[in-house]
DNA sequence: AAAAAAC
C-alpha cells in the first residue's frame, strides 16, 4: 500500500504530516503528489473533501525549500474563488509547513492592505489570494509576479460560475510561461476543458471522484412545507427539534437577506446560532465560521459562500432552508456533512414552487430523495388569495389516506385551527418579521442607545454590509443627517461604521 | 428566484 514516505516528499513535509496524523495519502494525493514534485503541470479532478489542497500544498513544500523569496516577488501564487477558502489554504500551509520556515501571505478582500504589502515587502514564498485583492495590490504597483514559479488555480469550475475567468487569465499573462501550473476542479464543463488545454503544458490528468455523486454515508430527505418564511422556519425548528442526533448543522438559505432573517429567528427562539453570507464585514464572518468550528456554534445559517469546499470536519447535518437554484449547489451543500467516511443527515424542505428544482436534482444525482413525512400532495392546497389555507379544512381531502401515524408533523396542517399551537407561534413570527423591518442597521445607528443593551450587537453582525452601502448613498444625499459616531460596539465596530465616521472627520 | 469578489 502507498504510504505518504513512498511519494518522494521531503523529511520536514514528511514529519509534520506523521505528527498530524497521516500515513495514507487520499487517491488525489497518491495520484498529483510524484507528478507535481516532478515539476510536471497537473489537471486535478476532485471534488473538496477529498484531500485536494495537501495534494497541492505538500509538493509546493517541498518544491520551496530550495531557494528564497526576494521582496515583492512571490515564487508561488494559488488562487481561490472565495475568502474562506482562501484563509483555509493558509491554514494547511500553517499546518504542514511548521517545519520550514516560509513567507505565506493571504491576500484577500475586506482586511486592511498594511499587513499585506508588509509581508510582500518581506519577500513571500507563497501568496494564497482572492483575484480582486490580487490585482489590486499588482495595479498599486506592490507587486512583481515575474519570479513565480508555481501557479495554482483551485475550484475552477467554481471560478468560472463566479465570472473571475477573465480575471485568472489576467493574472496568467503577468506570470512566465515557464512556471508549473496546477489546475483543480470539481468538474469538467467544455469551457473549463478549455481552459485547461490554455493553461496547462501536457499535464498529468488525476479524476478521483465522479463529479455530482453524493456520499453514501449523508442520508438525504426532503420535508414538504408551505411557502410563507414563518411556516419554513416553524418547520425548521420542528424538524431541529427532533434530530436526536444533532451535533450541529449549516443551514442553507438562496439569499443572503434570508441568512440574516432566519439567523435572527433562530437567535431568537433560544438557537446557539451563526450567520455567514458574502456581504457580511471579513471580521463577522471569521469569527462566525471559528466558532462553528470551535463549537461555540451549534447552527450556522449560511449562503452559498459555505457550498463548496469548506473543510468543517464533523458537520452532523445540513439543512436546505431553500431549495438550491442549481442542482450541482446541492451536491455541495450535502456535501459539508458525512465526510472522512462519518454519517451524515441531509434535510430540505420543499415548497410546491421548489419542485422543478427537485426535478433537475434528483436527475442530477441520479436517485429520487426520500420524504421525511408525507410528501407534497400531503400539504393543502396554496390559498388564492390570502394564506387561509389551513382553515380550508374542505381541500384536506387528499391527505386524508396518507394521515394517521404518531407524531406526524403533518397534523399542524391536518388539524383544525382551534385545535393546533401553530397558529399561535405564526402569529408571533408575523411579529418577528415586523419586528426585522423596522430595524435595519440605519436606523439602530440613529436610535443605538439601545444597541447596548443588546448583546447581539455587539459582535458578529449578520447583516449585510450592502446595507452601509446603502446608508453611504443616503447619507450623501441628506448631508445634514449626520448621526452620531457609532457607540455600543466595544472594540467591534463594524468596518462600514468606521468608514462612515471617518467620512465625517 | 442567487451568490460570490476590489475599493
Amino acid at each position: 500500500m502507498t504510504t505518504f514516505a513512498d511519494l518522494g516528499l521531503s523529511q520536514k513535509v514528511l514529519s509534520a504530516v506523521t505528527d498530524a496524523g497521516y500515513t495514507i495519502p487520499t487517491p488525489i494525493q497518491a495520484g498529483a503528489i510524484p507528478p507535481a514534485l516532478q515539476r510536471r503541470d497537473i489537471l486535478g479532478i476532485a471534488q473538496t473533501g477529498t484531500g485536494k489542497t495537501a495534494s497541492f500544498v505538500l509538493p509546493m513544500l517541498t518544491l520551496l525549500e530550495k531557494g528564497r523569496a526576494r521582496a515583492r516577488m512571490p515564487r508561488t501564487l494559488i488562487l481561490e474563488p472565495t475568502r474562506e477558502l482562501a484563509a483555509q489554504v493558509a491554514e494547511n500551509f500553517e499546518k504542514y509547513g511548521r517545519n520550514h520556515k516560509l513567507n505565506v501571505a493571504l491576500l484577500i478582500g475586506g482586511v486592511s492592505f498594511d499587513e499585506q504589502d508588509r509581508k510582500l515587502e518581506r519577500g513571500a514564498d507563497v501568496l494564497i489570494c482572492t483575484p480582486g485583492r490580487l490585482l489590486d495590490h499588482c495595479e498599486r504597483g506592490k507587486l512583481l509576479m515575474t519570479g513565480v514559479e508555481i501557479l495554482v488555480i483551485d475550484e475552477a469550475d467554481r471560478m468560472l460560475d463566479m465570472g473571475f475567468i477573465p480575471d485568472i487569465e489576467r493574472i496568467a499573462k503577468m506570470i512566465p510561461f515557464t512556471r508549473q501550473t496546477l489546475f483543480f476542479s470539481a468538474t469538467m464543463p467544455p469551457e473549463i476543458q478549455k481552459l485547461a488545454d490554455r493553461f496547462l503544458q501536457n499535464p498529468e490528468r488525476i479524476e478521483v471522484a465522479k463529479p455530482s455523486s453524493t456520499a453514501l454515508t449523508v442520508t438525504q430527505r426532503l420535508v414538504a412545507c408551505h411557502n410563507k418564511d414563518y411556516e419554513k422556519r416553524a418547520k425548521l425548528r420542528e424538524l431541529i427539534g427532533t434530530q436526536s442526533e444533532l451535533k450541529n448543522g449549516i443551514i442553507f438559505c438562496n439569499r443572503k437577506k434570508d441568512v440574516a432573517d432566519l439567523y435572527r429567528s433562530l437567535e431568537r427562539h433560544g438557537f446557539s446560532v451563526g450567520a455567514l453570507h458574502g456581504d457580511m464585514d471579513q471580521r463577522s464572518r471569521t469569527n462566525m465560521l471559528a466558532g462553528f468550528k470551535d463549537n461555540q456554534i451549534t447552527l450556522l445559517v449560511a449562503s452559498d459562500v459555505a457550498a463548496r469546499g469548506l473543510d468543517i470536519p464533523d458537520v452532523s447535518h445540513v439543512f436546505n432552508f431553500d431549495v438550491p437554484i442549481h442542482a450541482e449547489d446541492y451536491v455541495h451543500r450535502i456535501g459539508r456533512t458525512g465526510r472522512a467516511g462519518r454519517s451524515g443527515a441531509a434535510f430540505t424542505l420543499v415548497t410546491r414552487s421548489d419542485t422543478k428544482f427537485l426535478d433537475a436534482i434528483e436527475k442530477l444525482i441520479g436517485q429520487t430523495i426520500e420524504w421525511h413525512d408525507g410528501d407534497i400532495s400531503a400539504l393543502p392546497a396554496p390559498a388564492e388569495s390570502h394564506d387561509e389555507s389551513r382553515g380550508k379544512r374542505g381541500r384536506d381531502k387528499g391527505r386524508e389516506r396518507r394521515g394517521g401515524h404518531k407524531s406526524d408533523t403533518r397534523s399542524e396542517y391536518v388539524k383544525p385551527v382551534e385545535a393546533s399551537v401553530e397558529p399561535v407561534k405564526a402569529a408571533e413570527e408575523v411579529q418577528v418579521m415586523e419586528a426585522i423591518k423596522v430595524e435595519p442597521v440605519a436606523t439602530e445607528r440613529k436610535t443605538d442607545k439601545r444597541r447596548d443593551q443588546n448583546p447581539r450587537n455587539n459582535r458578529n453582525n449578520p447583516y449585510p454590509a450592502n446595507d452601509d452601502n446603502r446608508d453611504r448613498r443616503r447619507n450623501r444625499h441628506h448631508d445634514h443627517d449626520d448621526g452620531p459616531t457609532p457607540v455600543g460596539f466595544g472594540d467591534d465596530i463594524p468596518a462600514f461604521m468606521l468608514i462612515v465616521a471617518a467620512a465625517k472627520a
